[in-house]
RNA sequence: GCGAGAAUAGCUCAGCUGGUAGAGCACAACCUUGCCAAGGUUGGGGUCGCGGGUUCGAGUCCCGUUUCUCGCUCCA
């Protein structure tokens, strides 16, 4: 199946079973911002309970947080956010090619400086660093550029777009006026903001030593120049982060550790191990934050992609906190009796991103027997691991007759007290099964008239399209026991 | 944001050189049906993305706009 195509179909049943539409469709969609169905919603929720579980009950050194979408201006400033997220940009109208402005004259002081005209080169840096104090900021680059005559990189040519500023974080504003000024405030371009300002009220209330981490699920927004291919990469986005807190000199071997304990994870979850690897970035393309920093990347249709980050933060966003605020960051740490600001080692993981994940890896089209004799028909089926499943079983009777609908509904009311269940009377049975194959459903249990006698349903398994006969009382039990047994079948190809 | 292409029913599409909207699948109801998308009958659903223009008349031609796809940056 060619890749291209793959994602296509991926995006088609979202839409058509219900797990991801267009935000605002009926207005004509607003673009990168969606929505979760009623399928999606469910496979969203387990994906995040397996992340909180995973991380605030398996260790026991990690706390959950939960911190506002807004904050205080000051946050952004210290983070470096303000900085390095808002960047002037300017286009080559001929190459199309578009570049950070103020790099650009960068460059150019360079190379003026290679060449020996130092005075130039300091007079050009007094203009560039001063830039913003004459017109606008993008106004002054521009200037600049202009000024200099600088060509584009690529192309030679001297034909520039103005300047424009693409700030990457959202605004609003405090109170109840419209007008912008010191009331601007940001919609937070990620969530790992708010567990650092959190920091030592974490540490004075539970008691924690370091090391010590602290998790949260929150929503993020960015407002990106550049956002497509689906749910990839969004407008408005769900994070899961965990910050742990360090000795430092002890971060390089945490950061090792996080690396091997997140891989297991994404393993965990059913995900198969020959689509995920590890992507070191190199050193000179760190974030401005980061001393290393790892992906965790998965083979998506469009090819190998990032979907969780590890990091290295160092102690960057403490320290910048501790010299904005005034407030006091540090740890004292009553084993070595030193005092320090901890060192953080970061895992942060975009739950859409992880939820793409799951469905490109489960989505499969298989060429089962048809109905009639020697005919072949396309199953899709999504093969994810059972516990994440939106549906966990469906309950049918074969036909639709009193007698076994009673049961059914017995069933299902029953099993509705610890799965999320779904009772289907309509069409033929055959059907009903392959509906709940596109859901990746993994059981239906389905009463008959043999099973009427003796107290006994079938259940089919979705990946094996096999059944087997199990008394009624038994129905939770197997249904547990398979949920846990389960494990991806990584020679499956597409 | 800039450049190129696209937009007709929930989905996939047809609709000729302008003449008042169609198929298959899907959906709902009923009948039939003893295990893998069966059959029959009936039904619901579209101001042709939106706004404007040309024309006696626009799904069809022109302009604008929105969204999507593809390239150019960044990232979870």
């Amino acid at each position: 199946m060619a890749s291209k195509n793959r994602l296509d179909k991926i995006v088609s049943l979202s839409k058509a079973r219900g797990f991801i539409f267009q935000s605002s469709e009926i207005y004509g969609g607003l673009s990168a911002v969606y929505d979760y169905g009623p399928l999606g919603i469910e496979l969203k929720r387990k994906l995040n309970q397996a992340w909180w579980s995973e991380m605030t009950q398996k260790y026991d050194n990690i706390v959950g947080l939960d911190a506002a979408i807004l904050m205080h201006p000051n946050v952004w400033k210290a983070s470096g956010h303000v900085d390095s997220f808002s960047d002037p940009m300017i286009d080559d109208k001929q190459s199309k090619i578009r570049y950070r402005a103020d790099l650009l004259i960068e460059e150019h002081i360079e190379k003026l400086r290679q060449k020996g005209e130092t005075s130039h080169a300091d007079e050009v840096q007094k203009m560039l660093d001063t830039s913003g104090t004459r017109k606008s900021l993008n106004e002054d680059l521009y200037d600049i550029i202009m000024h200099e005559k600088i060509k584009s990189p690529d192309s030679g040519a001297f034909d520039w777009t103005h300047v424009r500023q693409f700030n990457l974080m959202f605004k609003t504003h405090f109170g109840a006026t419209a007008s912008g000024g010191d009331s601007d405030i940001y919609i937070r371009p990620e969530t790992a903001q708010g567990i650092f300002v959190n920091f030592i009220n974490a540490l004075n209330t539970t008691r924690q030593q370091v090391p010590f981490g602290i998790a949260q699920i929150g929503k993020a927004f960015r407002n990106e120049v550049v956002a497509r291919q689906f749910i990839f990469r969004m407008r408005e986005f769900e994070q899961m982060e965990m910050q742990y807190f360090v000795r430092p000199g002890t971060d390089t071997e945490a950061y090792q550790h996080w690396k091997g304990e997140r891989l297991a994870w994404h393993k965990n979850i059913g995900i198969r191990p020959s689509k995920l690897r590890f992507h070191d970035h190199p050193e000179d393309k760190l974030a401005h934050y980061a001393k290393e920093a790892v992906d965790v990347q998965y083979e998506f249709p469009i090819g190998w992609q990032e979907v969780e980050g590890i990091h290295n933060r160092t102690d960057f966003d403490l320290r910048n906190h501790q010299k904005l605020s005034g407030k006091k960051m540090e740890y004292f740490d009553t084993e070595t009796r030193e005092r320090y600001i901890p060192y953080v080692v970061e895992t942060s993981i975009g739950l859409d991103r992880c939820l793409l994940m799951v469905l490109c890896d489960a989505y499969h089209e298989e060429e089962v027997p048809g109905d009639k004799e020697g005919t072949i028909e396309t199953r899709t089926v999504l093969r994810m691991h059972p516990k994440l499943a939106p549906v966990t079983a469906g309950i049918f009777p074969l036909i639709k007759k009193p007698e076994l609908m009673e049961v059914a509904r017995k069933i299902q009311v029953e099993m509705a007290e610890d799965f999320k269940v779904l009772y289907d009377e309509k069409g033929s049975i055959g059907k009903r099964y392959r509906r709940l194959d596109e859901a990746g459903t993994p059981f239906c249990i389905t009463v008959d008239f043999d099973g009427l006698d003796n107290q006994t349903v079938t259940i089919r398994d979705r990946d094996s399209m096999q059944q087997e006969r199990i008394g009624v009382d038994k129905v939770g039990e197997v249904i547990r026991r398979r949920l846990k047994n389960w494990t991806p079948d990584d020679s499956v190809t597409e």
